[in-house]
DNA sequence: ACCTGAACACCGTTCAAGT
DNA sequence: ACCTGAACACCGTTCAAGT
């Protein structure tokens, strides 16, 4: 006899979600999500293989709603750094999680078109590519280093992002 | 009556380390750890208060040697890019432990000294610390997206890292 | 067909008992 | 003073038995 479902997988992943927010990878378990789902630890393997998958999950859904925001974003590299630390700044855990292990990879080319375009605006199609990797590695890495506390020897970290996106236009401006 | 010890916190370290690089985060477990020492597990605590100790600890030895292979390039921001790049893909594992949750935040500044200097021979003491950090984060960046293989949109990955850090000194360069 | 309790393997950690 | 086996709590995962 067939039961009516307690939960589903988009259920699951945004309960994912939320916990990776509020509790850090560690305070990530399958009983903590079961239990925010209303159900038991064992039938969520029912919906999703094991808890590395739903790791993926997670970090594709963050990754997704990057994506939406960056599309959502004036088309120019300073707009799009901002909404970019923007977004990291609001989904710590989850931006740490986009660049690991099983990164949802498919999903990250596709919130990088809008980076491409930008790029392709101020050096041409030919160097649009190396350009949106430059500008993408340094808002990267910028984010990594901030959120992981590395910015500590004194000076503001606002006018390092400023400066920083500055100097790179100025490389990248023929 | 004393016991002559069969282990010492240095072995730990470099034992956590080694199996950090062969095996991975969730490889790196006390057991194993105590394996390679030729010890049980429980006495591993008379050493390191906890697992996470340890991994701060195996961070930080990781971000001295990464300082001491930077205070011996020659202080160019291009050699010392050279010289981050082949650590990270030399010590992949231990890179990313770098930037995470209990990050060896002295260490770190120790080993940002070189590029501190090299970005004041380009740009002057006022903005060295602002420029060190553009060219840290789009090192890091680079490094972590590179690790992460999240650069699959075709084009050379060598020519990106050479162009990236062509067009930061044009940006710098006054 | 989904759900669950029970069970298993594995890991971190503590502790009393050894030497 | 360090080392260990035993024990405990906790987590991921499987599975037979329920509905």
């Amino acid at each position: 006899m067939p039961t009516p479902d307690r939960t589903s997988l988009a259920e699951i992943v945004d309960a994912g979600r939320a916990i990776l927010e509020e509790s850090g990878p560690a305070g990530l378990t399958m009983q903590a999500v079961a239990i925010r789902c209303g159900v038991r630890a064992p039938s969520l393997y029912k919906r999703i293989r094991d808890r590395d998958a739903l790791l993926a999950a997670v970090a594709e859904a963050v990754v997704n709603d990057l994506a939406d925001r960056l599309a959502d974003t004036e088309n120019s590299l300073s707009a799009l750094a901002e909404t970019y630390r923007a977004f990291a700044h609001e989904n710590a855990e989850g931006f740490r999680l986009m660049f690991t292990a099983s990164a949802p990879l498919d999903a990250l080319d596709h919130a990088a078109t809008p980076v491409l375009a930008a790029s392709a605006a101020v050096v041409g199609d030919v160097d649009a590519l190396h350009a949106a990797r430059l500008f993408t590695a340094w808002a990267t890495g910028f984010v990594h280093m901030e959120l992981a506390g590395a910015f500590r020897l004194g000076g503001d970290v606002e006018q390092a992002f400023t400066y920083g996106l500055r100097k790179i236009l100025d490389g990248l401006t023929p």
